[in-house]
DNA sequence: TTTATTCATAACCGCAGAGTTATAGGTAAG
DNA sequence: CTTACCTATAACTCTGCGGTTATGAATAAA
């Protein structure tokens, strides 16, 4: 119930603004201009996208002049992080569990 | 642009989903009639939801008589924390290349 | 000052998809 | 055989959102 990993699910699931993300990851910094030009998409929708990712922590702003230079934020993933570990954690649990019950019957 | 990821993310980006497969991870295997008790949606809703995660591997399904009960699949999050520890490392690898430039300027 | 450039916002459109009700298929129970 | 139960599918509605074009605001260039 976390609200985290929700937004970080909802804001990473649209394909296009995954690729921004990406793009930042991979090569650091860029203008919008410079993220509009491969983006397959207009500049508006680029920015909207750019809104979204900074929304959800994704990324940071950096104004110089009439340009915005934007770039990855490094911990934002966290959440998505802990959330699959757990996730991972719960079920290997179980496994644990039941491990445990066969060795008990086993005895 | 690998597809893993993509269907993954699309997947678990609706929340009623992600609280069914969450469910399974916690509490193990249930029918779709448990499921659906304390969902908040309809038992369609349910069904569908199912079906969409069975689509992206992330749930198997076993049919004994007239109810099935659903299970999560462990491994089916694996590209996803591919992904995010490839991210993680982009951005650490250049972190890595300013630290070494700063260094050099440093001497 | 005027013009050009860069980005963000507004207003609108179209569609994917999450929800519903109704119903069919298959299995257990009477 | 008939009835009741469990799940899946069909058909439909409606909202959210990703896309567009048009335009505004701010800054650089002429």
């Amino acid at each position: 119930m976390s609200p985290a990993p929700d937004m970080l699910f909802r804001t990473l699931a649209d394909p296009t603004r995954r690729a921004i993300f990406e793009r930042l990851c991979r090569e650091g910094e860029q203008t919008v201009g410079a993220l509009t030009v491969r983006s397959g998409v207009s500049q508006p929708a680029v920015s909207k996208h750019l809104g979204a990712l900074k929304q959800a922590g994704l990324v940071r702003d950096r104004h110089e002049g009439r340009q915005t230079h934007y770039s990855a934020q490094p911990g934002a993933l966290n959440p998505l992080i802990d959330w699959t570990s757990q996730m991972s954690s719960f079920w290997q649990r179980r496994l644990d569990a039941l491990d445990d019950l066969l060795k008990r019957m086993d005895q």
